[in-house]
DNA sequence: TCTGGGGTCCTCCCTCCT
DNA sequence: TCTGAGGAGGGAGGACCC
């Protein structure tokens, strides 16, 4: 642990929910729920007003909406997100080249590495002006913490929320953490929160007087020290800005089991062609193929298989996929299906003999002609309205008479709009057929500037210059 | 009142090889 | 040729994080 206090956490506050706030005037101020609205989705991000009603990040959507019925509930807009991060992400290389981003609306920074900041003064300055960069480049509020390594810049960052900087001065990093909850601690979860409570370990002050020989004896040789070490505040782990992916996978949570086997088949032929197309946009190949199955009593389980080589075939993936769900039982209901590839090169080193077959095999299938869904269902792969028709909440649209504007909510045949943009008063909302030729769906407004739509269709602000 | 999606890391067990 | 030790690597599951 270094002694200045230089690396600094910066967490963007209710990242989705608080971009959403900014681009939609009438949410401001309201609550705003962010994640999954299938019978299965659960809660991304609530808005602090929502969080009031006792709503938070992983509760299922359901409980939610028992809590806070009168909130706006919205799909996430990734590409809108990414872009403001990028535009933040950007200001934080221009105080280092030391950048890792964590999600895209955390990231550390060290401070030194960049030269920026040597000492606690320095640091808080340029705390203070990255939260006023940040504020004039996207509208939204991040909360910074300092301290002198990345857990107790966390942990600052964490305590000055929403929109504040904690700076945690050395020599008091002790005394801060020992009435903390056992939670704090990175790496203690659920599990270990139950076995350290069992053991009379509630507090990060308790870790310290149970000691390092007694945390091993619970928690075993590796786990046991890292969290011991952490208690007494000794964090080494430097900032790590390029950290290249170990392994690339995709799943699906299904609004109903699938007990159809033909059906299941189906999915993993579709979710290994979604891996691989994931895995080449990463410029990548894999020898390890996961395939992960959900039952209906949640119980998961995993089958792997490795290759002698790295792949980024479809069919040779598709295949094998495939070969591992012969294993498995799904007689009872399959709630979640994925498939994941593992041992990651930048090269491909096909094995003729092993894999041809394979490949040949899974052409026949016609998998690569399998329809495409924008998200799980029961339903039949063939059943809805064309996805350009889907007027999901939240979606940005454009209407020839009226403008910009996003959907507010859907049904029966009609389909509700809101026109406002970003720097607008709070729009008048309108009502239309959902066939309607003169709606349709458009690209995100930029959260600051002028009214023009983006050309990229994710493109927001940038940094000022 | 039911538990998403995309990751990382660790542990345990087993097999293979030397 | 047999046997045991030990390391490497793979498979499965669990915990954790955002």
């Amino acid at each position: 642990m270094r002694g200045q206090p230089t690396i600094l956490h910066l967490d963007m506050d209710a990242f989705y929910a608080s971009v959403e706030q900014a681009a939609k005037p009438s949410l401001r101020g309201k609550p705003v729920i962010v994640g999954g609205l299938g019978p299965r989705g659960v809660v991304a991000t609530a808005s602090y007003e929502a969080r009031r009603f006792g709503v938070h990040s992983a509760m299922p959507m359901g409980q939610a909406r028992r809590r806070c019925p009168n909130a706006a509930y919205l799909y996430p807009r990734f590409d809108v997100y990414r872009s403001v991060s990028e535009t933040v992400m950007g200001l934080l290389r221009e105080l280092s080249p030391l950048v890792e981003p964590l999600s895209l609306d955390e990231a550390f920074v060290d401070l030194v590495a960049g030269g920026t900041a040597h000492t606690a003064a320095e640091a808080e300055a340029v705390g203070h002006a990255l939260r006023a960069r940040i504020r004039v480049a996207t509208t939204l509020s991040g909360s910074v913490g300092l301290a002198g390594s990345k857990m107790l810049a966390k942990i600052a960052s964490e305590r000055a929320k929403p929109d504040g900087l904690e700076l945690i001065v050395p020599g008091t990093e002790r005394d801060l953490l020992a009435p903390l909850p056992v939670r704090t601690l990175p790496g203690v979860g659920p599990a270990t929160d139950g076995v350290l409570r069992r053991a009379g370990i509630s507090t990060v002050g308790d870790v310290v007087r149970a000691g390092e020989t007694e945390l091993l004896r619970l928690l075993g040789t590796a786990h046991g020290g890292g969290v011991h070490a952490m208690a007494l505040g000794i964090d080494d782990r430097p900032v790590v800005a390029e950290r290249d992916a170990k392994s690339v996978s995709v799943e699906d949570t299904f609004d109903v089991d699938l007990t159809d086997r033909a059906r299941v088949r189906h999915e993993v032929d579709r979710l290994a062609e979604r891996c691989v197309r994931r895995l080449r946009e990463h410029g990548r190949s894999g020898r390890t193929v996961v395939l992960k199955v959900r039952s209906h009593d949640f119980s998961t389980l995993t089958r792997s298989d490795t290759l002698r080589g790295p792949t980024d075939d479809p069919a040779v993936v598709r295949e094998l996929a495939a070969r591992l769900l012969e294993g498995v039982d799904t007689t009872n209901g399959v709630r979640l299906l994925g498939v994941g590839v593992t041992g990651l090169a930048d090269f491909t080193q096909e094995d003729l003999f092993a894999q041809a077959g394979a490949r040949a095999e899974g052409e026949e299938d016609g998998g690569d002609s399998a329809p495409e869904r924008a998200d799980p269902a029961g339903a039949a792969p063939e059943a809805g309205p064309a996805p350009d028709r889907r007027w999901l909440p939240g979606l940005d649209v454009e209407h020839t008479g009226h403008g910009p504007g996003w959907v507010q909510g859907s049904g029966v045949g009609r389909v509700t709009v809101r026109f406002e943009t970003p720097g607008s008063a709070p729009g008048r909302v309108r009502t239309f057929a959902v066939d309607d030729p003169e709606l349709s769906r458009s690209g995100p407004l930029p959260l600051t500037g002028g009214p023009q739509r983006s050309s990229s269709g994710g493109e927001a602000s940038r940094p000022k210059s």
